[in-house]
DNA sequence: CATGAATGAGGCTTCATTCAT
DNA sequence: GATGAATGAAGCCTCATTCAT
């Protein structure tokens, strides 16, 4: 039961692909609709037959961006019961497709400085479905309990760390390494072994 | 023997001062540099006699805040001899002092998207004297031996994880209680108390 | 068969037109943006959408008006034979030319301060034209052998001091008289007759 | 009797020479206050001490080179008894003068697009004292009767060619042997020997 | 739907000039 | 006389947005 796409839909899709690209590169302020409507190979009003204003793609390109991440990892963690496995598979999915897509990570990460609240609601969404886990984790005692606040901060910054510095500043996948021994440490006690 | 400020010096800092108000409120790309001089009470032209662009008066304050930072940081931890104390004391000023020059946090985080290289700058030496600390606290076995740089993501990604929700978005400073029982459990594998 | 001329095309020969009036009258340093876009009615934006700045439209003028000035007179000495025929008609061309646009001849003039290099091109163009001509007709005998470069120099010379007495400070057409006297004279040694 | 120069007018004497130096180089509009105090090094508000305006000191520069180009040639010729030493020597003088002072010559051609009025006065003083010359030569019988205001177009802008090609292009002092071989040749109807 | 020419508000920057010391 | 900080008018240019076709 495929959906049609009608033409229209097609450039609205070309749009946004372009914006991603312009926004991920050059960043919101730099960025010009009309560097976006030429990378998209439309006519400028074209924009405004889809888009009420520049900043309009923006909050439609990062809840979508946003969206993509979050489904991302659920779709990777899927079928996973082990706390451990789920988020050892969270973040390398994370890791991987913010590595795949790095303009994307970019976008949000900007959201802070053009439309606050995206940014916040995404971060809101993202550390309520991990303390959840967390809870249900430490429930079955697949994990020590522990204040699941406390390890959202931990580990959900060592995430953005790691990105950060791997993936936006180094175009790499950050090594498993870290983050999984961490974890192993955090929830078991077990110390990383030497030389690690 | 105090060093006497001349004319010009006094301006030069009311557009620094100014500066650091509108980016901090505003963001760099929605600042002007109209709105910057007024504030100063000087005219457009005199912030020309003291910088080059609307760029270099924020790099400027960019490096002078990053600088005011780590300055912060070292000062309240030094004399301190044991690691734990250090790092429980130098998150404290950290929070201490952004929580008191918020718009100082928020110029620092907006450098990534504006002049990214005095971002990753100040990130890089904050992380090397961090590991550098730890590296030290370890050898002298006050903490447990596990990879500094690994630690050094989990601790700083906490901070500024907290940082970014304490502070920017509900701004209050912190409780210190998560990262400091944080500390304890990963130094010393002591697990928080029930209830905490 | 007449080219279609694109609404777009107008707008930009409009512009054109507007800059070869002011840039004439006020010289370039003097003349605004904004005046020639209101001689031109259109608005102010309009300008940057046919040329990249003020100097570009300038270049693009001069490269245009001295293009003319070379086929104005081109035009009208096609099809003569005789040398002297041709340097006649080729001056009074040059003297129509600029008298019916003085203020072509002055942006020409005036390019040697804005962008030397049109304005060099130009009269290495002509000198080079010119002397070429002189070259023709001295192998054929028409004229006695003398120097070319030396007499290119004289002759262009005694046209451009002409052009900027005569044309640009009492707008008016030199007189024939002189230099037409002048050419006889140093081409077959014909001095004046008493009284010229 | 050496006047005795004040302290006044010696920091006049310095803005004039910083000023020839910018406004030569780069032209009386790119030309800034600024700049010609920083050369003088003297403060910015100096110059309004001894110049009322920018136009001012480029008006006070123009007669003072204009007036200097003129005794210069004036008086090399003194002395000079026949018409065509007479004009040898003052070219010579003149593109010899120009060349030493290659600013001085963009100077006084740029009075044309900033202070008509001065370009003017000094072509027309020139030519004057030209004209005056032929007339007398003339009447002497020392050349060939000719229309003297020809004659002073042809042979000025011959001049004015030549210091443009070899002064201002080319930074070189023009070659004698053209204008001298023309001048022998108009007011002598002698031609230049084959290999000139 | 699509176009692309046109708009104009508003930003950054320059620089001749003034003025209190 | 000399200073140099301060001024503010004015210029160039950008770019999100509109609109007639």
């Amino acid at each position: 039961m495929s959906v049609k796409l009608t033409k229209g839909d097609i450039t609205r899709q070309r749009l946004l692909g372009a914006a991603e690209e312009i926004f991920g590169r050059k960043g919101y302020y730099n960025a010009t609709v009309v560097e976006i409507t030429m990378r998209a190979e439309v006519a400028q009003g074209t924009f405004y037959v889809y888009f009420q204003s520049k900043l309009d793609i923006y909050c439609d390109l990062v809840r979508q961006l946003t969206h993509e991440v979050r489904r991302e990892i659920q779709k990777r963690v899927t079928g996973l019961e082990n706390r451990l496995d789920i988020e050892r598979e969270g973040f390398r999915a994370f890791f991987d497709y913010v590595h795949e897509n790095r303009n994307l990570y970019r976008i949000i990460r900007e959201a802070e400085f053009v439309e606050n609240e995206l940014f916040i609601d995404h971060y809101r969404t993202i550390a309520k479905g991990y303390i959840a886990g967390l809870q249900k984790a430490m429930a079955k005692k697949q994990i020590r309990a522990l204040d699941p606040e406390t390890v959202a901060y931990c580990l959900m910054g060592m995430g953005e760390f790691m990105g950060m510095r791997w993936v936006l500043w180094e175009n790499k996948t950050p090594p498993a390494k870290g983050f999984e021994a961490m974890m192993d440490f955090i929830y078991y006690g077990i110390a990383p072994a030497k030389g690690d």
